[in-house]
DNA sequence: TTAATTTAATGGGACGCCAAATAAATTACG
DNA sequence: CGTAATTTATTTGGCGTCCCATTAAATTAA
């Protein structure tokens, strides 16, 4: 069911095109507003007048570009405006990430601690209490405020979480145990790798790209799909579950995982036992960079035991992502997680496969990337998740009253 | 980029939503249409004066229900105002079908013939002069008419067949050649499952499913992905190569195909062998039917290879959906072409592998089903998206003037 | 025959965009 | 140094579109 269009309708749409190009653009002056946004200057002038008295948008004095010409008033987001917050909660600890409106960090803090022995409503708490510490870098407490938690694992209608095997959690009521503690932050949940994809395309190495999947590697392999710029969920919200695709089926199982999954072959327990490292010391140690890190070690050293099982993971990583693209015909990959760490070894084998098995390589250059973003990648992405909540709403919102 | 709203965007939106609401929910009041849309009764009024006065709509007496009141008028799309055609090139045939703006059909035609061998620009003249000749069912000749053409391979831009390994061709320019022959009947071209799968959903087995995949079988496995009621095409048109997804990497490669590909496990030659048929013999006929009726007549007489060739097949088959599942989280899979002919034997082993596989099956219903459509899946479907494009044109041009 | 009910059309008001005119602030140039 | 040129922002008026309230029309119920 569509709904019916009139004058408001018409009002909300162009006050999100205003916030949207200052908001992605940045400072400019309501000119370059309306030749940007191809809306009449009178327009432009009445929508500005309106975004500014509700306090989204701030006038911070005249363009002095030396041009000629009466010069422009230049306008930006009032980073007192509004509170976007990010949290995640990993198996190897809890992080949050506060922004202003303007997309400056307020706050920054990480707790190490392993999870998978803490009871998950006490992470969840401290999350929260985290949270009321980061809103205390905002001197106005009346702002508008959103907050999206990150987690390793399946959510469910946007409120509980399901399952996170990495952490051993199951339906946690992630969102009723928030509302006892900070019930006026709205919250969202999502999936770590979906969050971290939008950090992505938002402010890392995918922006501008339409299509693409963010693709991560841990002892799971997750990924974030993005579809024509937007974040695809699935019906149920279950969507991206790449490492548990089958590429495989012929191969013996292991202790780890389901039969030739790409994640029994390509994620980090397969590459520690290929390397010959012990895989339960992954297991004990809570660092999710080591794998990578100490695998890449060897590699640089020349160990021949590190490159070959590099080569085997990659070519298996490789198929898995040829699937992707055969199925999806996205415009690049982003791979994250430990993959980072062992980029230039794994870039070989992962092209080599791609140009075997996809048939669209010859037509369209498709593109495999490195996440530069590291570990934080997940609660920008959740930060950067909570301010264009901000935004929309503060749109739609006052176009109402 | 966005455009900007204005009172046409109003206009041309609730346009769209009142002739969407009669197109999709048949004969009806003004009144109705103004509960159903929310629009209020004067608006809808005026609005559907317009519709009438641009030839889309007409008034068809008043509905006599005998309930107290006045009687509604009854409104319905105009039969005669515009046509939509489909054509569907095969490998074993050129077919053309021709809806009014009501949806009944008023042409139908199919020449046989093995089109591996004729030339491709004749045979989309041939196919130019079928339509021709379904154009000859509608009285009037100054309405709107959109073509679609179905092709067994990867479309380009809109515009070029880049590659149909079935039927051998390459690099063919349907669009310029069909310009030659009918240069006032728009065309769109796209791949056959594609528009297979927007049958299914608009009058076929997916009615009312937002997310699902059409999974064809064939000499090749196409299939057309529907994401949230909308086709999904990648970000080059080809989505939807689940043939090529590779689930078996180990399995030595066969004649007919990528190593360990689906298609090379259950296509329709892959069956063939398992089956001890001939694959020659299917490559000889032309007949797309054939080995799935075949293999269903020695199935059901209980030959023991036929049933151990359908068990592996569905078993390689359950595999790729089950991939396709925990990638996309779609709500359902409708399997067609030979597929359907064997059914009641796919369906255990394709289920049996799902069980095992698709984690989100403990909280989600998936659904299999298949097609009910036969060989006309694919004319209709391209029908079906020349009479969406005549509406959503229809309500936007009508605007502007 | 009258009342009740539902449908469709009509007129007035409000909203929001655009276009044109006006005011304001700066540079360019004789 | 003063005027012209240029660009920015605002104001005013007109127009399109929707909604609301009213009226007219067409039917059933009593």
């Amino acid at each position: 069911m569509v709904a019916p269009a009139d004058q408001r309708t018409v009002r909300r749409h162009n006050l999100g095109l205003v916030l949207g190009n200052i908001a992605k653009g940045g400072r400019r002056s309501r000119a370059r507003v309306s030749t940007e946004t191809g809306l009449n200057p009178s327009t432009v002038s009445s929508l500005v007048g309106d975004l500014i008295e509700w306090g989204l948008i701030v006038e911070v004095g005249v363009e002095q570009d030396g041009s000629i010409g009466r010069p422009g008033r230049s306008l930006e987001l009032n980073p007192d405006g509004g509170a976007a917050l990010g949290v995640e909660i990993a198996d190897d600890g809890v992080g949050v990430l506060a922004l202003d409106l303007v997309g400056t960090v307020r706050y920054r803090a990480f707790i190490s601690q392993d999870n998978r022995e803490k009871v998950p409503a006490e992470v969840v708490a401290q999350a929260a209490d985290l949270t009321a510490e980061a809103l205390k870098a905002f001197r106005n407490a009346k702002i508008a405020k959103v907050c999206t938690i990150a987690v390793p694992g399946l959510v469910a209608r946007g409120d509980v979480l399901l399952q996170a095997p990495n952490i051993g959690w199951n339906n946690v009521p992630v969102l009723s145990i928030w509302r006892e503690r900070l019930p006026d932050v709205p919250l969202r949940i999502d999936n770590e790798a979906r969050l971290a994809s939008y950090a992505e395309m938002t402010m890392g190495i995918a922006r501008n790209i339409g299509s693409f999947a963010y693709v991560s590697g841990g002892i799971g392999i997750g990924s974030g799909l993005v579809l024509d710029r937007k974040i695809y969920r699935g019906s149920h919200g279950f969507a991206g579950e790449l490492g548990h695709t089958i590429i495989d089926r012929s191969v013996p199982p292991r202790s780890w995982g389901a039969q030739g999954s790409l994640q029994t072959l390509a994620g980090e327990l397969a590459l520690l036992e290929l390397a010959g490292l012990p895989t339960d010391g992954r297991l004990a140690r809570s660092d999710p960079d080591w794998t990578g890190r100490e695998v890449a070690r060897r590699a640089s050293a020349g160990d021949a035991r590190a490159l070959a099982a590099l080569d085997t993971v990659g070519a298996a990583l490789g198929v898995g992502i040829s699937n992707l693209y055969n199925l999806l015909d996205m415009e690049a990959v982003v791979l994250g997680g430990y993959f980072t760490h062992v980029a230039e070894w794994l870039k070989g084998p992962i092209e080599r496969e791609l140009n075997a098995r996809v048939n669209a390589e010859h037509w369209a250059e498709l593109s495999l990337r490195f996440s530069g973003m590291g570990r934080e990648a997940a609660v920008r992405g959740a930060a950067a998740w909570s301010l264009d909540a901000i935004l929309e709403r503060a749109g739609q919102e006052g176009a109402e009253a």
